[in-house]
DNA sequence: CGGGATCCTTGACGATACTG
DNA sequence: CAGTATCGTCAAGGATCCCG
């Protein structure tokens, strides 16, 4: 069950603070409604997931018991396995997924105490190429559209150099020596960005034993 | 592809030494050649598996490549979490396997520099009921046919508690005394036996969080 | 022994529609 | 929104036979 397809990334998702079903869905692309709702039914079956109920009353918020977070030892085994010896492969490069991850990883303490808006542009892509990272003291998220708020940082790179620079195998001071990353913004937020907020992957240390060209 | 159905199996399997097919196939019960010959086959295509011809021309052996041995830490962490969190299943009590491992545990540099056979009777079986595990200095083997050879140690117990034993979960001494595993032959042999060839379970010092019954 | 090729079944899964 | 129910499809894999 732990390693079937699909609930390495649904305990993943949990692990990383998603909640509902439909936090849950979005983290993980690919995954149909259908299996969600079987996978979900099955880990609880196995006491690997609690339900409870949702203030609202309409559904469920999921968590992990402590037999589920317990599987952070075999998720870090394997990710950095992968991130040893795996090519980056097109699915990694999926920027909503990347920012998805930093802002999971930004750690709460380092989260400022008024809203952030950063704005990240892919330059190779024609459409669903603007994405919004918002740092706010009650949490974290990401969206597609302009969340009405002001940016404060705009971040401009492509897909790939953005993978990269979030895997720890390009230095974000070398990318924006290169002109692979651009930052625009007030010396203070950028200061700020570079020190705090950059989320690097939880397998930016590990050291690729291939190359990926 | 590392999680799919018996892949984890099989390379625990090449990690504790097997090399050919067939002996990949008898330490998983249950999997078929079919499914083996095509995960093997995959497994080659990842560089996880690299293929030697046999010096007897037939055949070919499997050995895991850097990238395969690298897999053991995600082994390992599954197995310890399925050790501290999951109950003893009817699939864990069988004493082909448990012997299998055993065999497998016992440390090249303890084995003995002559033959010894000990014969394990399993006192709730009706039909396969009787083992041999054989340690040679060349290596170790476990069969259900009697090997022609002396028999040199005769260890009596039921399946149970033979797998709680590997598991770590009965110290041998309480057992001998509570009579749930008898043990005759020489006393030096005993002693050898208790002091260097139990070969425990790799994950016998995992302390379980649930109570099996 | 050491597997490969075929055939045929099953069940896992996606799409769609539905419900409170 | 937060899922559930139904149905059709396809591919994974077991059984069987085959071959050197």
């Amino acid at each position: 069950m732990v390693t079937a397809r699909w609930t390495p990334i649904i305990v993943r998702n949990l692990l990383a603070g998603c909640t509902t079903f439909n936090e849950i869905l979005d983290a993980a692309p690919g995954l149909s409604k259908t299996l969600l709702s079987e996978r979900l039914k099955r880990l609880e079956r196995y006491k690997i997931v609690e339900l409870r109920a949702k203030p609202s009353g309409r559904g469920s918020t999921y968590h992990l018991s402590p037999l589920g977070f317990d599987l952070w030892p075999v998720l870090e085994a394997m990710g950095t396995w992968g991130s040893r010896w795996l090519d980056l492969e097109e699915e990694h490069l999926n920027p909503y997924l990347v920012l998805w991850d930093v802002s999971k990883l930004i750690d709460v303490k380092d989260l400022p105490d008024h809203r952030v808006v950063i704005r990240f542009d892919l330059t190779d892509l024609t459409k669903r190429n603007r994405f919004w990272l918002m740092l706010e003291p009650t949490g974290r998220e990401v969206c597609d559209k302009h969340p009405g708020f002001d940016e404060d940082l705009i971040f401009t790179t492509a897909t790939r150099p953005l993978a990269l620079w979030h895997l720890g195998r390009v230095a974000i001071g070398a990318a924006l020596r290169d002109g692979l990353i651009q930052l625009e913004g007030s010396a203070a937020m950028k200061k700020e960005f570079l020190s705090k907020w950059q989320g690097l992957s939880m397998f930016a240390h590990v050291k690729p034993e291939l190359q990926s060209h």
